[in-house]
RNA sequence: UGUCCCAUGGUGUAAUUGGCAACACGUCUGGUUUUGGUCCAGAAGAGUUUAGGUUCGAGCCCUAAUGGGACAACCA
């Protein structure tokens, strides 16, 4: 038994590419025979269902060929870091279910092994000081189609370079004042081997190291060689570093030159990222959302973020699901979130209880039913599942029913109710319309009707047929809630990719409708997180923000609706 | 006037590695149902960007074109 990914096991995950590629490294005996993957996170945000769909990756893949996975924070640059990060992250990989080997690892832990690396490279000539801004670095890098110039300090010698590399690290400079880079080629048509920067100066404590080091490496300096330090067989990240591959082997050549051949010696391979439709995914117009006060923070339900999913009532087995179906490839292309609203429609459909809440309550009043009667009813508590058993309902001559459930004039096809028409109140008695009162606006107040005292679910001998059920809730009874129902947060499909506008143009107004609804009693002890059907509607689950004198629940998600979209 | 990557129904991913293009989501029927949900049965929808080539045979291999994407942070 794996320990990632327990319970459900799909053994059937689709095969992907990257698989194709380990299972061509196996069959030439690399690395041994081992496979070992990394999830490799910066600290400096919180995880959006993008990186779900890597670390399933990378957890699946450790599972699939009997490897391990490491937790590795690329914690390089302390301007933008936080241990808030750290913790989130590591809650976050957690709760969708995957255990990493060991310790989480951490760049910074490399500190010392990539300084000295460092000085193997200046001594081998692969590397100098340089002591240009950062504007005439980048202005002598060239373009794509002009070759980069080269910097006259590039030639200086081995000591002069020892020296003031040493005198970086003991903070006799500013900011800015030099930097360490490798030799390479500044005429490469690749503008990433034009002579990289490796290390920069930046005086500023880092999370972990505090003030040890004032020269931080950078992510190609670094990447590689944490994964080569750990033993990482195959380095799975995303399309935009294809162009650093050769930096990522060419840094590799030169630690180990000169040494004896590693046992491991991993290659960086390249999928396509995750993107949705009608959501963004970059961590800076995520964290624009929460800084303007768009969302109310990282874990706001609408969020992508796994946080925020989690909030929202998502389960851990529908994200990995979802991430199964997404694939991997090497096309970057948009997914539908009506997929990852499949997936945990599909999950919770067969886990969670029904219950019955009424999100837009109209009174009715059942005018043949004796004023101060009570009687309990029973109910099925989940169809999908016997086990769940069922429980008990009051039930009262006033009851609340979903406004949409009735019309004044009602259409051929619309099987709820109106008038003179029957239907039955789910679990309890069949139901005339007999009338309904208007205030002075139009707006309809309440509803009467009459109940026929033959008809009580389980216990009844009319054999007529019903056509319409609708869910209610006795009025008595009636547990006030607050209910946050949630929509798209942008109402434009690709709303990062447009050119003359921003992100931040096309939010959706509507994405929050916040209403007052009226739950069953039996709602009333429910914990944060619990989740829900709301018969007829949707699912829910009770908001973080919940407390015991007032209950808030979030829409999930809402049930299909082939009546919605017929009208 | 560069280098690299990518191209299969509406969307996403497959295709026993050169052998009748499949699955999921979505869409549409019909049935079941005390949820217009679920479930069940079925349907429509691509001949694989284009042009050449290799081959008995190409979605798969080769060449080119076209289209899309990545690359010029002291970010990762």
């Amino acid at each position: 038994m794996n320990k990632n990914n327990p319970e459900a096991a799909p053994e059937a995950v689709k095969s992907n590419f990257i698989h194709q590629e380990i299972d061509k490294d196996l069959s030439e005996n690399k690395n041994g025979g081992a496979v070992l993957t990394r999830f490799p996170p910066e600290p400096n945000g919180y995880l959006h269902i993008g990186h779900a769909k890597s670390i399933c990756l990378n957890f699946s893949l450790a599972q699939k060929y009997g490897g391990g996975c490491n937790l590795r924070f690329d914690d390089t640059n302390p301007v933008k870091e936080d241990v808030e990060y750290v913790d989130s992250i590591q809650e976050d990989v957690k709760w969708l279910g995957f255990t990493w080997e060991g310790e989480p690892k951490y760049t910074s832990d490399y500190f010392d092994q990539l300084y000295s690396w460092a000085v193997k490279l200046i001594k081998n000539g692969k590397a100098y000081v340089d002591d240009q801004s950062a504007e005439v670095i980048a202005s002598q890098k060239g373009t794509p189609t002009t070759p980069g110039t080269e910097s006259p300090y590039r030639n200086r010698s081995v000591e002069e370079n020892l020296d003031l590399f040493e005198r970086m690290k003991a903070g006799e400079f500013a900011a800015g004042e030099k930097v360490l880079r490798a030799k390479i080629d500044m005429a490469s048509p690749n503008m990433h081997m034009r002579d990289p920067l490796m290390y920069r100066i930046i005086h500023q404590a880092h999370h972990r190291t505090g003030d040890k080091w004032c020269i931080y490496p950078m992510y190609d300096y670094a990447h590689g060689q944490g994964d080569f330090i750990e033993g990482i067989t195959h380095s799975i990240c995303t399309l935009e570093f294809e162009v650093h591959r050769p930096l990522y082997n060419w840094f590799i050549d030169q630690i180990v030159e000169g040494e004896r051949t590693p046992e491991v010696r991993g290659r960086q391979i390249e999928f396509a990222r995750l993107n949705l439709n009608y959501t963004v995914m970059s961590k800076r117009k995520l964290l624009e959302l929460v800084q303007k006060g768009i969302v109310s923070g990282w874990d706001d339900p609408r969020m992508p973020t796994v946080s925020g999913l989690r909030r929202r009532g998502y389960t851990p087995e529908s994200i990995r699901n979802f991430a199964d179906k997404v694939g991997v490839a090497k096309r970057d292309g948009i997914i539908d979130v009506a997929l990852l609203e499949s997936c945990i429609r599909e999950d919770l459909n067969k886990r969670v209880a029904r219950v019955n809440a009424v999100v837009d309550p109209l009174k009715m009043i059942i005018t043949n039913y004796p004023e101060d009667k009570e009687e309990w009813v029973e109910l099925i508590n989940n169809p999908e599942d016997e086990s769940m058993g069922s429980r008990q309902l009051p039930f009262s001559r006033e009851v609340y029913i979903e406004r949409d459930d009735f019309m004044e004039d009602a259409p051929k096809k619309f099987f709820r109710l109106t008038v003179g028409k029957e239907l039955r109140l789910k679990g309890a008695y069949a139901i005339t319309c007999t009338g309904f009162k208007k205030n002075e606006d139009g707006v309809i107040e309440e509803i009467y009707a009459t109940y026929d005292p033959e008809t009580k679910s389980g216990a009844t001998t009319v054999t007529r047929k019903i056509k319409g059920v609708i869910h209610w809730v006795s009025a008595k009874h009636a547990v006030d809630a607050e209910v946050r129902m949630y929509d798209r947060l942008y109402n434009h499909e690709a709303p990062a990719a447009q050119k003359d506008a921003d992100h931040l143009d096309f939010i959706n107004p509507d994405s929050l409708t916040v209403i007052a609804a009226k739950v069953e009693p039996s709602l009333k002890d429910a914990k944060v997180l619990d989740k829900f059907q709301f018969q007829r509607v949707g699912y829910f689950c009770v908001d973080k923000d919940s407390t015991s004198d007032k209950l808030i629940f979030n829409r999930t998600v809402a049930l299909k609706d082939s009546w919605a979209k017929k009208k």
